[in-house]
RNA sequence: GCGCCUCUAGCUCAACGGUAGAGCAGCGGGCUUUUAACCCGUUGGUUCAGGGUUCGAAACCCUGGGGGCGCACCA
């Protein structure tokens, strides 16, 4: 299944882009560009009879509204000689892929006798008089229909001339290469499938706008291969995660999304409310404690891959609503936790685009091979040549801190500000997947203590490209120590830290009740999908990402 | 929230402060092997909005709006 979808996609390319223009190269954000969002609003109205009128007083002209007009005069032709303009279903034989993985060989201006029933949209229509080329894209691939006048007949030539650019259409026909090698069907039947009723952006630029790209990502979709491209990848490495998972022995679960406390994380949530129950809720933050209850109750090895909701910041890197998989295994700890990291990320990347290897800011390295692991406090101390540690001081780490440059606040220890000194002068140079360890206890409610180290935690995070992909433990089982670190919790935030989190009674009933030694992973599905398709916005990942209301 | 950049036809983009243009799409015509088909002709604009400067503003200034990037935020 994989691997075909591979080949559609190589052969896609190849047929839909014989050149690489470079204005297709960027899903990026694009500078400058500004789509006909507000420009049109008016006729931008989705069907239906324009306020001001403006739709219905300009039948000929040709502006948006003028092509909407002309194009709905198209449908009720059709209907008014009792033909379905968007009639219920249509039965393909082959997907345009398999016709060119059945047909792709054949010899330059040879036809076959292979019938095939093929669908797509119109992507491209070139008119020569007598004869049409159009080419029609399906999920799978583009190709092109050979539609002759004298096969189709007059009558249905006349259909076929009628057709639009951003048409569906329906066709029975045989297979052939042209003169030109190109392969296509040859059309004896053309059936319309559903009137296009809007223009398609440029046939050749598509959309770059970022702005439209992501409110009509169903335009974005339609003409940019690139972003077909991405989530494509995006999917293989999720269907990749479960595979592996599922292989390991692990049990895909669904926990609430609606919460009474939203723990499992620094962040500040989304409140809602139940009307029935008369009851605030929060969005959760994080999959953390409820997965973790099922370890008590003895599901020994359980993820989840779901959408959670932070209010907060929203940038390349963040987006309000983001997918996230965690994972929890019984028996286990940290160490375990990052050998399987890289197993999932390596086996994603395999399936996702067909490699290990993986450039990011122009340095190549191989998912395959151990990823380097680095203390924080090991870190911190290199970069600033003295030894750093969570034991220190506060005022004395505080020093060190206003000499570099890092921020704090009144309220934090001394493990919150190294940490700190390490987004400050060591995130920025984390290129290739890296495992950071030994968080401070502080910064880290629910790891458990380093059996080395009291002031550390057995944790670590992922980075890669500056970005935090992930993050693990050794989960802490100790329903005792559990109680006295939400203590502190609740005391930061009452002491005014609104992301710090609260005690969550009933997750320590749970503790009593005995957790096995525990390691515990959540990786952000959204990042792992941007290091694959090599993105550097989360926005390219996310279909509909979360954006301004347009005003209609 | 702050700073910088940006917004021109359905799409992609031009226009030293001096008549708002091109390509594509559309419309009319031609063409039975095209490849972003081509050729001839052609329609289409509240230059994001509002105000100001100026003889004259798409351009300069101010305010507002959308978007992008960076910062802050994001353990």
């Amino acid at each position: 299944m994989r691997p075909s979808a591979r080949r559609e996609r190589a052969g896609f390319d190849t047929a839909a882009q014989p050149t690489d223009a470079p204005e297709r190269k960027g899903v990026g954000p694009t500078p400058g560009g500004y789509g006909l969002m507000s420009v049109s609003d008016a006729s931008d109205t989705p069907d239906a009879p324009d306020p001001d009128g403006r739709d219905g007083d300009q039948p000929t002209g040709s502006g948006l509204a003028a092509e909407k007009v002309r194009r709905q005069a198209r449908v009720d032709e059709l209907r008014a000689r009792g033909d379905q303009p968007y009639p219920y279903r249509f039965d393909r034989s082959h997907t345009l892929a398999e016709v060119r993985a059945a047909h792709g060989d054949i010899e330059a201006g040879t036809e076959t006798d292979a019938e095939v029933t093929v669908a797509g949209r119109v992507m491209l229509k070139r008119d020569t008089g007598k004869l049409v080329f159009a080419t029609i894209q399906d999920r799978s691939d583009r190709i092109q229909l050979f539609i002759s006048k004298a096969v189709v007949g007059d009558d249905g030539f006349v259909d076929v001339k009628e057709l639009d650019i951003g048409d569906w259409v329906g066709v029975h026909g045989t297979v052939m290469a042209t003169r030109a090698g190109e392969l296509s069907v040859k059309a004896d039947r053309v059936e319309l499938l559903s009137k296009a009723i809007r223009p398609l952006p440029d046939k050749w630029h598509g959309l770059t706008d970022t702005d439209t790209r992501f409110r009509q990502r169903y335009a974005d979709l339609i003409v940019n291969d690139e972003a077909r491209r991405v989530f494509e990848i995006r999917h293989e490495a999720i269907a990749s995660f479960r595979r592996t998972l599922h292989d390991e022995g692990f049990i895909e679960v669904e926990t609430p999304v609606l919460h009474v406390e939203a723990g499992g994380a620094h962040a500040r949530p989304f409140d809602t409310h139940h009307n029935a129950l008369d009851l605030p809720l929060y969005l959760r933050i994080a999959l953390e404690l409820h997965l973790k209850r099922l370890i008590v109750g003895g599901m020994e090895r359980v993820y989840e891959i779901g959408r959670v909701f932070r209010n907060e910041g929203i940038s390349t890197r963040h987006n309000p609503e983001f997918t996230m998989m965690e994972l929890y295994q019984a028996f286990v700890d940290w160490q375990e936790m990052m050998a399987i990291s890289e197993r999932l990320i390596t086996q994603a990347a395999r399936d996702a685009i067909g490699t290990t290897v993986i450039t990011v800011r122009g340095h190549e390295f191989d998912l395959a091979e151990p990823w380097p692991r680095i203390s924080m406090c090991g870190a911190v101390s290199a970069a600033l040549d003295r030894t750093v540690h969570p034991s220190q001081p506060v005022d004395d780490v505080r020093a060190i801190a206003d000499r570099h440059g890092a921020k704090y606040e009144a309220s934090w220890g001394s493990g919150r500000i190294i940490e700190a000194l390490f987004e400050e002068l060591c995130e920025a140079d984390i290129v290739r997947p890296t495992f950071v360890t030994g968080h401070p206890v502080e910064i880290s409610p629910l790891a458990r203590v380093d059996r080395d180290d009291p002031h550390v935690t057995e944790r670590f995070e992922i980075f890669c490209d500056s970005r935090e992909l992930g993050n693990g433990y050794s989960e802490l089982n100790d329903p005792v120590e559990q109680r006295a670190r939400f203590d502190e919790e609740q005391a930061a935030k009452e002491a005014g830290d609104a992301e710090r989190g609260t005690v969550d009674e009933d997750y320590l009933r749970a503790l009593e009740y005995g957790m096995p030694p525990t390691g515990g992973l959540g990786i952000g599905m959204d990042r792992v999908a941007m290091l694959l398709a090599g993105v550097d916005s989360i926005r390219e990942v996310v279909l509909f990402p979360t954006l301004r209301p347009e005003q209609f």
